[in-house]
DNA sequence: GGATCGCTGATTTTT
DNA sequence: TCAGCGATCC
């Protein structure tokens, strides 16, 4: 009955078994925590302790929700049924259709995404003649989300957490924005945990509720947890106390999207008589590449201090390569590199699954793509636009939703002329006044203008038919099915042909993406079970599972392993991104950092990362100098090696280099080299520079060095802010 | 209302 | 380099 739990390692069995009270499970990468979360979920359950209705189960993505569904069945060796397992955001969907009333809207609100929130945003912007150009509806999304993050609604936004931006008018929109959104019902995704929060907050007897409801909770990747979500998590766990929180701080890398380590360093002052257990033996990579990580994270501030050791020693160790780093000319002897190492794997019999390469930011995946195609190996990127996102997807959810939901105007508004029915901003303004004038949707609107000559010619027969042939697909929706409503419509609305016409090279591809929602339409018993579903799970689900390399960001990659993974691109500047220290200084490079180990502690037996002294960053070449978290992994578990060797750095110190600016386009060709080399022996300049100097680059301008580091140099520019470079692209002013 | 031209600006993005 | 947008012209 409890072999479960033979399976587990002393402080993983302390984290299943301990059950009641506060609990926080610190599980460094690869120690583990899957296991120990779903372990302590069927636990809890066969030991009697609670009925799955009663542990409150929450994860961030939806795929760790199915894994963790899937591992708890297969433990209790039944499906698990009725749990209230999820991510934050589908839970409190969920809680939210009961309460909705609450916040003045119905069961039925309609949840938005990313693009019908900003259209919206952008309508009121318009309204409130905010210049599009100067304020850019993209930033004041981005703080309000922020707000919605930190539980801000509108009236509780401070003058101190007021932003200048739109001259302090962002409050103000913000208000409106919210406002539209009920009058639409319509929630976009924070305010789903905001208005839940709230309720909880405000409605006693709801938290109540819930509270003798929810028995025990289980929360995975809490260093994720924003603050909206931190209070939320707070009320609920206020019942029996018997949280349970899951998580690595340092790898938490989404800071940017407000997420807050503080929730983790604060658990305990929320919870006293908090336990605390640590995972730490690592049972995913070998001993140098947990060393490489390890001495890497170590030079992180404000841990809370864990070190990974492996688990099994013997293991780690056998057959263990070190680290490699590899030194390149540029980014196109970069890309071969990995190109030919992955040839080389591939005709070694590796599985070319466990194979990725993990760059800083999506447009890095391209030049790989294009080496791979070259050697004809198959590669899958992973992230990037997904299948909810693409245009031909959302038109036609936006078309199942005005059939779902006459009144959806989001939905209806992007619809209406596509395909083209010859509706024009002209038109789309009389449908707007006639809307509000008469206090009814737009489809309403359109039928209404149609009527009394308000829209004529082209426009009118088009929006007819429009409206005419809802009518019917509505009639035949409960005769036929949501699947074969859903082809009729795409068809007899002229969209699928509006496809068929198109010549571009995408539109086969957009075609067959078409079919394979409507055969996604089966799994659903209803078209509204089916919208919830695409609302709250904006995912791409994986299909035939071909052998391919794995081309993803660092931020895709949490959660993932391989045996080999290529970390390209580890230049100062580039990773660590110069935009990030910019903006976040310390606490930025330091999340830099964060990402470097979770890049790292993917890798099971191979890690190889590489810089490139020359990369073609859009259309012109720029030099760049070794990242400098490379300084940073211990050098005894590191192998350095590359072609950017004597002879590049001979060139980099020629004067007549510097004065060139640092980069030569002409050099680029350069003919390739096997490799071979040593790390570069450079030469020590002869007139060291020192801290506080005034010095000139010649891109940069003038600065002053506030701080040395061998032959990097910290320089605060006058004009061009604070960077790394060599010192010997400076000469002193 | 729709096609075309030219300018701008360009991380990371679990839901 | 190149995609995405707004302005401009038909």
């Amino acid at each position: 009955m409890t072999d479960y739990l033979d399976r587990l390692n002393p402080e993983q069995r302390e984290a299943v078994e301990t059950i009641d009270g506060p609990l926080l499970v610190l599980a460094g990468a690869g120690t583990g925590k899957t296991r120990v979360l779903t372990t302590r979920f069927a636990h809890i359950l066969l030991s009697g302790k609670a009925f799955p209705g009663q542990i409150l189960a929450v994860t961030f993505t939806n795929k760790a929700a199915r894994e963790m569904r899937e591992r708890v069945s297969a433990l209790l060796g039944r499906p698990a049924e009725g749990l209230w397992l999820g991510t934050f955001h589908a839970l409190c969907a969920r809680m939210l259709r009961r309460h909705a009333e609450l916040v003045g809207l119905t069961s039925s609100f309609n949840i938005l995404d990313a693009d019908d929130q900003m259209r919206l945003l952008k309508q009121i912007m318009e309204a409130e003649r905010i210049d599009a150009k100067r304020f850019v509806p993209q930033a004041l999304m981005g703080i309000i989300q922020r707000w919605k993050d930190r539980g801000m609604s509108p009236d509780r936004v401070t003058p101190a957490e007021d932003t200048d931006f739109a001259n302090g008018r962002a409050k103000s929109i913000y208000a409106a924005y919210q406002a539209r959104l009920k009058s639409l019902n319509a929630a976009d995704f924070g305010d789903l945990m905001l208005y839940m929060t709230e309720i909880l907050r405000d409605h006693p007897e709801v938290l109540a509720q819930y509270h003798r409801t929810f028995r025990y909770i289980l929360v995975d990747e809490y260093q994720d947890t924003n603050l909206v979500q931190y209070l939320w998590l707070r009320l609920l766990a206020q019942g029996h106390r018997n949280i349970c929180c899951v998580g690595d701080d340092d790898q938490s890398i989404y800071s940017w999207r407000g997420a807050e380590v503080e929730n983790i360093l604060r658990f305990e002052k929320d919870f006293p008589a908090a336990r605390i257990v640590r995972l730490e033996r690592n049972y995913r990579s070998t001993a140098p590449i947990l060393a490489a990580a390890s001495g890497l994270i170590a030079h992180n501030e404000g841990r809370l201090g864990k070190t990974l050791r492996p688990g099994d020693e013997q293991r780690a160790t056998r057959d263990a390569e070190p680290v490699s780093v590899l030194g390149l000319w540029d980014s196109d002897e970069e890309g071969r590199m990995v190109g030919d190492r992955i040839e080389v794997l591939r005709r070694d019999g590796h599985t070319l699954a466990e194979i990725a390469v993990l760059v800083r930011a999506g447009f890095q995946t391209r030049a790989f793509e294009e080496r791979l195609i070259t050697l004809g190996i198959p590669y899958r990127v992973v992230g990037g636009l997904r299948f909810y996102e693409r245009a031909e997807i959302r038109d036609a959810i936006a078309y199942a939703r005005v059939l779902h939901q006459p009144a959806d105007d989001l939905a209806f508004e992007r619809i209406v002329n596509v395909p083209r029915r010859g509706v024009g901003d002209q038109a789309m303004r009389s449908l707007h006044d006639r809307a509000r004038r008469d206090g009814v949707p737009l489809s309403i609107a359109a039928a209404s203008l149609i009527e009394d000559g308000g829209l004529r010619g082209r426009v009118r027969d088009g929006v007819r038919r429009l409206l005419d042939g809802f009518v019917r697909w509505r009639a035949m929706l409960p005769r036929e099915g949501h699947i074969e409503t859903l082809s009729t419509m795409l068809d007899e609305s002229g969209y699928t042909e509006m496809w068929q016409q198109d010549k571009s090279a995408e539109a086969p591809g957009r075609l067959e993406n078409l079919k394979e929602l409507v055969r996604a339409l089966a799994d659903f018993e209803t078209l509204a079970g089916f919208l919830d579903h695409v609302s709250l799970v904006m995912e791409n689900e994986e299909r035939a599972e071909t052998d391919r390399v794995g081309l993803m960001t660092l931020h895709a990659a949490k959660g993932l392993e391989f045996d080999t993974v290529f970390l390209p691109g580890w230049e100062e500047g580039l990773f660590p991104s110069q935009r990030t220290m910019d903006e976040s200084g310390a606490k930025g490079l330091e999340e830099e950092r964060r990402l470097a180990y979770v890049g790292l502690t993917r890798a099971r037996r191979r890690a190889i990362i590489s810089h490139a002294a020359n990369r073609r960053i859009y259309a012109n070449w720029q030099s760049s100098i070794p990242s400098r978290f490379i300084d940073e992994l211990p050098e005894a578990h590191i192998q350095r090696g590359g072609s950017a060797s004597l002879e590049r750095d001979r060139m980099l110190a020629a004067p007549a280099f510097a004065r060139a600016g640092g980069s030569f386009p002409m050099l680029a060709r350069r003919p390739r080299t096997i490799e071979a080399w040593e790390h570069p022996a450079r030469p020590a300049r002869a007139d060291p520079i020192p801290v506080g100097a005034r010095v000139f680059h010649q891109k940069f301008g003038h600065g002053t060095v506030i701080a040395v580091d061998d032959d990097k140099l910290d320089i605060a520019f006058d004009k061009a802010g604070s960077k790394r470079v060599l010192d010997r692209f400076v000469e002193q002013a």
